[in-house]
DNA sequence: TATGAATGAGAATTCATTCAT
DNA sequence: AATGAATGAATTCTCATTCAT
């Protein structure tokens, strides 16, 4: 039962990630239960409350951007440059920003070790992969890492319906906007 | 009393853009209510229910956007160049991707006619005033007034506290890798 | 309608005391709702939460005390040595303990200052009336109004049915033991 | 094995006892097993439900009753007085009055035949001890061993904070005045 | 017409009890 | 037989909306 239960509650986890990205911050606890396949009691037996989520799912959050950065490191090491395209696409596809929006809102001001701690290591990795990236003339000079994720989560997070609806295709024009945005850019005078 | 009735109802419709835009699509209408200094009848007999005040604020917000759009095509048709950059942060001074977040959230599947009417007039000063820009080589040359706003909107919604706690001035950062994007771009091989 | 909220109101309180008196401190506020003829949105406009309501009826209890000892004051200065068992009939009937049972059990560490002037209030002029049953050797010399308090509090509080189902009359007997309790009490060798 | 189990349960009784006098009869059940050591399976396998876990509590503390009884009995027989104040404190200190408060409030109308019994016995031999003492003018005459347990149980209850805070030793001068309502009492006019 | 009181459906959370391992 | 995970009904509280004055 150890490995049910704990499948399970990874199971959660993936559900109310999900969710948070294509629903908003304000999903119902019991909507997130219910798609996960289990009852109220048994989301609550494994996050404590809705803040026990939604720093839960951040920590996975921040994992996966802390290991998207390590695979750039090493194909930038290898002088394959399309390392840096794959790390830029993975953020995007994360739904970075549909995430974090969700996120974002609900932290208390006071924002936990663990949820800091996380959010270091992953800050700290992606610089590297930013530092090579840069030295290989693949991004503009003056990011970092924490500009650079704040930029993908601004970009990706869901799009108002009276703007997506009128343009299929929208978010990814925002999204090449973006990109140029990123790259090296000219002096200006 | 018509213009009394009318200065009342203008004055919730501001008093309601501003709370949609600094404290998010959830504020209560009671809270409105109480800002705009009338009873929350008072509010329900002017705007039907939640979504129709959603809707009125989406009018005006467009509005703004046409007749900024309005005074840039007049400015760059003088070949006063800086239109431009009015125009653009006329864009981002009004929260316009705060608001539209709050507001696009909920916005049912079927936007509204009026809706789509204000954002086709808005869209087509805009577009005037971009082609104008793209002429002056403002701006780059592939985009639209809908995705330029939908651009603006994704990079002025409200940051999520985890990060902007660490580091001040992150929004400006974020603004300015956009203002890079939406330069006229160097062609790619 | 601001008389008929305000007798809403009081109707509100006066079934909460009955019922926290009669059901205990754990009584559902729904069925506190129910009990007054009002839904469950109109109890929480007029108490904010389930210990407004509770501070709200301590509040008329330390009233009735305090009113109940200014009326045994008149009475003792008029040497009408009566009052002091109407006053002591009127603790006792008030349900005092019942009450006091089921708000004491869930008034937070800090007692809000409101209660405490109450109870300073009622406290003095119990005190008072103490005072004057003294020295008319109708009580016994060293108890305080807070002991008195307390002492009817603890007899009249709802017994355990497994007691209350074999005897009828427990109560009444247990009041009378009390009652002798506070009499003026010989020297004990 | 058999005896093992048996510690276990009578551990399950012992802690119960503990926690609804100490933490009243809203204690969880979770709360319960956790102190006893054992999982929530565990605790329903020896208690079907919470009832029966009340009602086996309950017989525990009436059996204690009974052997405080006995041995009360015993000593007044060997002419003893101090058997009574040893009865007196006993039924003091075993917190009498917050568990049956837990207890009784949750007991059905309808109590078991095996509590009655229980009861009975226990009133049966306090009886008793009852009339020794009164023969011994130890105690007032017209008071029964229910209405002893009861007046006991009624004075040892948790005080409300509001008082027991504002007064250390308040408790104490309760029963006090008890035990003086408890004594032969003087004719009345 | 303006007001704000009343309503009740909905959301978060707790906890007694059941059940799979 | 012991365990603890799962369940869902019950409870507190919020807020959009209606309605009496």
């Amino acid at each position: 039962m150890r490995s049910d239960a704990l499948r399970r509650r990874e199971n959660i986890l993936r559900v109310a990630r999900e969710l948070f990205a294509e629903r908003g911050a304000q999903i119902a606890m019991e909507t997130i239960a219910e798609a996960s396949g289990v009852g109220i009691g048994t989301l609550y037996r494994n996050f404590a409350d809705r803040l026990a989520l939604v720093e839960e799912v951040t920590l996975v959050m921040l994992e996966d951007i802390r290991s998207a950065s390590q695979q750039a490191i090493e194909r930038l090491d290898a002088n394959e440059a399309e390392g840096w395209d794959v790390l830029l696409d993975s953020l995007i596809e994360q739904n970075l920003g549909a995430l974090s929006e969700a996120l974002g809102l609900q932290l208390p001001k006071k924002v936990s070790p663990r949820i800091l701690e996380a959010q270091a290591e992953a800050s700290r990795t992606l610089n590297s992969a930013l530092g090579l990236a840069k030295n290989a003339q693949l991004v503009r000079a003056d990011i970092s890492g924490l500009e650079l994720i704040a930029t993908v989560g601004s970009i990706t997070r869901p799009m108002p319906r009276a703007f997506s609806n009128s343009q299929p295709g929208l978010e990814e024009r925002i999204v090449q906007i973006m990109r140029d945005g990123l790259r090296p850019q000219p002096a200006q005078n």
